[in-house]
DNA sequence: TTTTGTTGATTGGTCTTACATTTAATGTTA
DNA sequence: TAACATTAAATGTAAGACCAATCAACAAAA
């Protein structure tokens, strides 16, 4: 027999999603620009306004335009980020497919390397925010949330600085994926590590020590890396009864 | 004045959509079954069904569940997969958020860690898969797209067998920007690099040497990934050309 | 018996119309 | 001028019908 192709015949729903967000990618509506009402996207596809609402839904949902209500509202084009990177790597993890020990590993393998990038770009602007954020390390918070935001800033500041938006995003991710364990398991504050324990790697950054940088941040998730190990049969019970 | 906390009242299909997440997450739905009908969700929740359609479709979207026609068909319970950090990378890529380089560096950092753990793991089946994915580069084919396949199918299986789902993800997210690229500028066959290219790593790993399968990797990447940075030029143009 | 058509029932996909809700902008009043 | 009410434009929700795909069961023909 022939070699014959199975047809996918999508729906029309799909077929309206490709081409605004074709629109989207080749930068007919551009960044904050306003799509143009459900209403008159029916009139322009010739299909009922479930089928735009479909497409304008999965846009909102991948993130490409954020919707808003009233006159003056509808769907304006977002600056794609790589936020949903993270939602992604979050969905999965919550779905308990994967050990806490992985992204231990991840984290301790990829963050001394942006440590060190970040080293290595780091400029007067950069350097500002990092030190604020080691500042900020020491004020006092109530709930533990807040304290893992605090502790995650130096963290996220860096990644920014680390000039690939790859490795940006991958960091961000492990770091969210983190703070969702963290705050679940909620250990007391000495399993929280101290504030200061990133000043050695803020040190090596400011003096645009890369290889130091690279080193410090090694060290610090040796050790945060291996509590981090520690608290997984604590979340893993805590997630059921949350159930 | 107290400390009020300001409600985001959102809309009806987001909480029907974060019940029936959870539900699935909790394994009340498990892999592979089938959520009640939209009629019958419609009674469940008491909403009209354009509702439970929306929060379908966005469960539909990050890839928890699968949709089917017909009797016997129904939103089915998908074994979430890491797919979709790809398609979320692929998107923001596509928008021309980020720079070539940027891509060729996290591979040229992270393959050969996932090499050297892939080393660290293998096993029989998995010896058995990289003998046959190299066996396959050298069968002629027609297309450009087949060919690229071929020469990624290689590294496809080295990141399956790293034992570690997160640098899998990562590692195949990257590969698939790179088929992308690869596609789209079409290079000779010279460009591309040989069959046969990668005999080493998988020496290196059928050994259990780890540290020779890093090695072996980062000498490959190093060639092919300044093949990649000067597809950059060319790919824009063309980007711009498919508009 | 095996194959081939037919029909019906079930479920997602689309269409239509109407109404509710939100909110910027405008108008109005004290 | 400032607070309040009104209006209108857009999304959000509702309800019901019909279209399209698909499977199962049955009927008919080979």
């Amino acid at each position: 027999m022939p070699n014959f192709k199975p047809l996918k015949q999508s729906r029309v729903s799909e077929e309206v999603l490709r081409q605004l967000k074709e629109a989207i990618i080749l930068g007919e509506f551009k960044s904050g620009q306003k799509l143009p009402s459900e209403r008159e996207l029916t009139e322009a596809f010739r299909v009922s306004r479930s089928v735009i609402r479909e497409a304008i839904r999965a846009l909102e949902i991948t993130g490409f335009v954020g919707l808003r209500h009233g006159p003056a509202g509808g769907a304006f084009v977002k600056d794609l980020s790589f936020d949903h990177v993270g939602d992604a790597f979050l969905d999965v993890f919550l779905a308990n497919k994967v050990a806490i020990r992985e992204l231990a590993n991840v984290r301790y393998y990829i963050e001394p390397e942006v440590a060190r990038l970040a080293a290595l770009q780091a400029n007067a602007s950069g350097k500002k925010r990092l030190v604020e954020a080691q500042e900020a390390e020491f004020i006092e918070v109530s709930t533990t949330s807040d304290r893992i935001d605090q502790l995650q800033k130096v963290h996220l500041v860096i990644a920014e600085l680390c000039a690939n938006h790859f490795f940006e995003a991958i960091a961000k991710s492990m770091l969210k994926l983190t703070y969702e364990i963290v705050e679940a398991v909620d250990p007391d504050h000495r399993a929280l590590h101290m504030p200061g324990e990133h000043c050695d790697i803020i040190e090596a950054i400011l003096h645009r020590n890369a290889e130091a940088a690279k080193e410090a941040m090694a060290c610090h998730l040796e050790k945060f890396c291996q509590s981090l190990i520690k608290m997984e049969k604590v979340y893993r019970q805590k997630a059921k009864v949350t159930a």
